[in-house]
DNA sequence: GCGCGAAAAATTGCATGCAACACCTGGAGT
DNA sequence: ACTCCAGGTGTTGCATGCAATTTTTCGCGC
């Protein structure tokens, strides 16, 4: 089936569809897309990621595969065996503890950073953003307080000005994302955690800088606490098939 | 020119560095190659990585090179503009500090970690290491004390207990690597910081957390300011031999 | 002389084909 | 029955070719 690039492509429209830019190459597009249905749980961890299935899924060659496949193995999302094909990364109980104890200590000190270095400005919309979060805890809408949450975690890691740790705990955060998810519908956890980031931001706008990093570890390691629950209870069912 | 399967392939050094296979397929060792030499200084800041010239430099076609390229892009070492090619990651004077500040939080968490959680027999060998670099320091070898302080320094990773965060340390420490070594060859800067390891030795074997912490973060940005010394000096000529 | 636009050259992006390795299946030997 | 090995099959790894897009060069008008 040869596709030829003269042939009518789909996504060759001028202005792109969702806003993306068609100056990005079909590796960046496809690695995107195979890391979102990865985050989301479409693809479960421990599948097989067949280069030729994954380039008749989205419409491309083998080529592009492999580019986003080896992109995604660099990240972590995927593991890539030398000649034995990609899988979704599997993560054991032990390295999904590191990757907690990880993320709690970047965003620690993140929030550590922040403290020290916020702008005013800075300081009055992480204000903000938390006071909006009370009436998103107590509406109870789990999908709509996670993307409030992932929104103030962001603001902490812009104001500690660094981009390298920021980086570092977005991609820390995506990775542990599916099991952070699923806390937020625990009964009484979306409360819970809106007190914890009151304490984080607390001491984020008062400059309290050890405060903010004590505040923001134990915060997170209650998310840790809480996912372990949920996996303690749902042993075995995590890695599909 | 068809290469062909067929023809001696150099079978891989075995660099043992963590337990690669030998099956690593030309993807992995060109990206390994081009790394080393980024970070030897080999390809200066800014240079462009043309593909074909990598392809014909290292013996292989385009496509591995580019996979490579790619797998390079995501760990920050090579910056990928979409259709434009790839360059060796420019550093600028801000983003430096940046990944000085970073090292330095990351280690300094690192050391707090292994305080808490360091083996009895990993103390033992932290300390075993930190008495014999005091030789090197009186010796006065910048490589040779160079190559132990990686080792100091990967002790003090290994000993958090945490793969996530160790991996993340010594990515940051290989970028810098050109940067760091410079230093050494500072006078007196050895001695330095052999007493600056003294303090976070002592601390991490007596377990006080927090002073570990303070003691790493304080010798890493020694190191930083150090380095900002020596960059001052030679304005400009940052990436250069 | 200088900016501007179009053709030419260079370079990237992707599709395809072929060879080597990994895995699976079936049979023989112990 | 179990282990071991040979053959077949599927998948990965890489080389190559072509189309599209930058970048460069050159000619033209101002």
């Amino acid at each position: 089936m040869r596709q030829g690039r003269g042939a009518v492509r789909d996504g060759g429209g001028m202005d792109g569809r969702s806003g993306e830019r068609s100056g990005r190459t079909q590796a960046e597009r496809l690695a995107g897309e195979i890391a979102e249905a990865i985050v989301t749980g479409a693809l479960a961890p421990g599948s097989r990621l067949d280069e030729q299935a994954l380039a008749e899924r989205y419409g491309v060659s083998r080529t592009p595969v492999r580019e986003a496949l080896r992109q995604l193995g660099t990240s972590g999302l995927v593991e890539v065996r030398p000649r034995r094909g990609a899988v979704v990364a599997q993560v054991t109980a032990e390295q999904l503890a590191e990757l907690f104890v990880a993320m709690a200590e970047i965003e620690a000190t993140c929030a550590r950073l922040a403290a020290q270095s916020m702008s005013p400005l800075e300081r009055r919309r992480l204000d903000a953003l938390h006071d909006s979060m009370a009436d998103l805890a107590r509406a109870g809408d789990p999908a709509a307080y996670a993307r409030a949450n992932t929104a103030f975690h962001g603001a902490v890691y812009a104001g500690a000005h660094n981009t390298v740790l920021a980086d570092f705990a977005l991609s820390l955060r995506r990775r542990l994302q599916p099991y952070r998810e699923a806390q937020f519908r625990v009964a009484g956890r979306l409360a819970r955690s809106h007190d914890e980031h009151g304490v984080v931001a607390a001491a984020i706008l008062a400059g309290r800088a050890e405060e903010a990093h004590a505040a923001m570890l134990r915060h997170v390691t209650l998310v840790e606490s809480s996912v372990e629950g949920l996996l303690a209870r749902a042993t075995g069912e995590a890695g599909g098939a």
